[in-house]
DNA sequence: ACGCCTATTGATAATGATTGTCAAAACCAT
DNA sequence: ATGGTTTTGACAATCATTATCAATAGGCGT
C-alpha cells in the first residue's frame, strides 16, 4: 500500500508553494534553504509519483530537463509559460483537442498523446527586458 | 568562414536517409555501422548546426532526448510521430499558429514560441501491436 | 502501546546523454 | 604548395536522472 510520509507531503506543499514549473533539483535545493532535509531521490520519486497519480502536471523544457506543476486543475490542459520567470497560464481550448485528435485519425494513428507548450515572456518580463537591452 | 567537410556532408546525408527523427547517438551508430570512422562529438557539432540554419528541425522526445530530422519543408511546421518505428508526417496549419500566436498575446507574453507535437502509433504498428497484445 | 512486516528513505554509485578540452588534422584563400 | 584558421576526435568532465541496498519508519494486528 502507499504510505503516507512527511517527505511526500513536504514535496506536495513546495510544489504548491512555487508560481510556476520546477525542477526535481530546484524543488529540492528550495526544501533544503528552508531547511528540510530531504533527500534529493526522495525528491525524484515524489515528483514522479504526483505526475503519476496525476496531482502533478510535468513538461520537457526546451533544454530537456523534467519540470512538474501543481496545477489547479486535474482536467487535460496546456500551459503558457514565461521562460525568464517561470509564470504560467493554464490553457484549456476543446478546439485544439479536437484538432489533435483529429490529425493523428486521419493520418491513420492511434493512441495519439500530444504535446502542446507555449513559450514566451510575460508582461512583466517584457517590461524589464526593454529596460536593459541587450549589448 | 563555415568550411565544408566529409563529415558534415555525412551527417546531411544519413538524416536524409532516416525515415523520422533520430537521435544524435543513432545516427553516429549507424554511420559507424556503415564504415564511418566519425566523432560522436562530431556528430552532436554537426546536428547542432543544421538545427541552427534550419535545415534540420529538433524535438524533445517526451524522455527527454535531442531528436533530429531533414524536413521536407523548411517552412515552419509541426509533426506527428509513431512513437515505435518513428514514422513523421508533417503538418502545417494555419489555424493552430494563429492560435497559438493569439493565446500567446491575450496574455501579455512576447516573443512566444511553442511545442507542438503529437505522439502516436501509426496504422503499420497499430496492427503488429494487435497481433501480440501485453501478456 | 508493541512489534512485525514491508514500503520508503537517502547516501552513494552508476548510468546515459551531452558538452568541454586541446593537440592533431583538414580546409581553403592566397 | 603554404599558412592561418577551422574542424575534428579521443577523452575527460558535467549534469540530470536512476539504481542500489542497508537503515528507517509507516501502519496494521495484537
Ligand atoms: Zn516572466
Ligand atoms: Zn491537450
Ligand atoms: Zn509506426
Ligand atoms: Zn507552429
Amino acid at each position: 500500500m502507499k504510505r503516507n510520509t512527511w517527505q511526500r507531503e513536504a514535496v506536495r506543499t513546495e510544489l504548491g508553494r512555487a508560481e510556476g514549473f520546477v525542477s526535481a533539483q530546484g524543488l529540492h535545493s528550495a526544501l533544503h534553504t528552508s531547511g528540510s532535509p530531504i533527500g534529493l531521490a526522495t525528491v525524484y520519486r515524489a515528483l514522479a509519483d504526483l505526475a503519476l497519480e496525476g496531482d502533478a502536471d510535468s513538461l520537457q523544457s526546451p533544454d530537456g530537463e523534467s519540470l512538474y506543476r501543481a496545477c489547479s486543475t486535474t482536467d487535460h490542459h496546456h500551459h503558457l509559460i514565461c521562460r525568464n520567470c517561470g509564470l504560467t497560464v493554464e490553457i484549456e481550448v476543446d478546439a485544439i483537442e479536437n484538432w489533435a485528435t483529429e490529425e493523428a485519425s486521419k493520418h491513420g494513428f492511434t493512441e495519439a498523446a500530444h504535446v502542446i507548450d507555449i513559450f514566451g515572456l510575460c508582461a512583466a518580463c517584457t517590461a524589464l527586458a526593454s529596460d536593459r537591452p541587450t549589448p
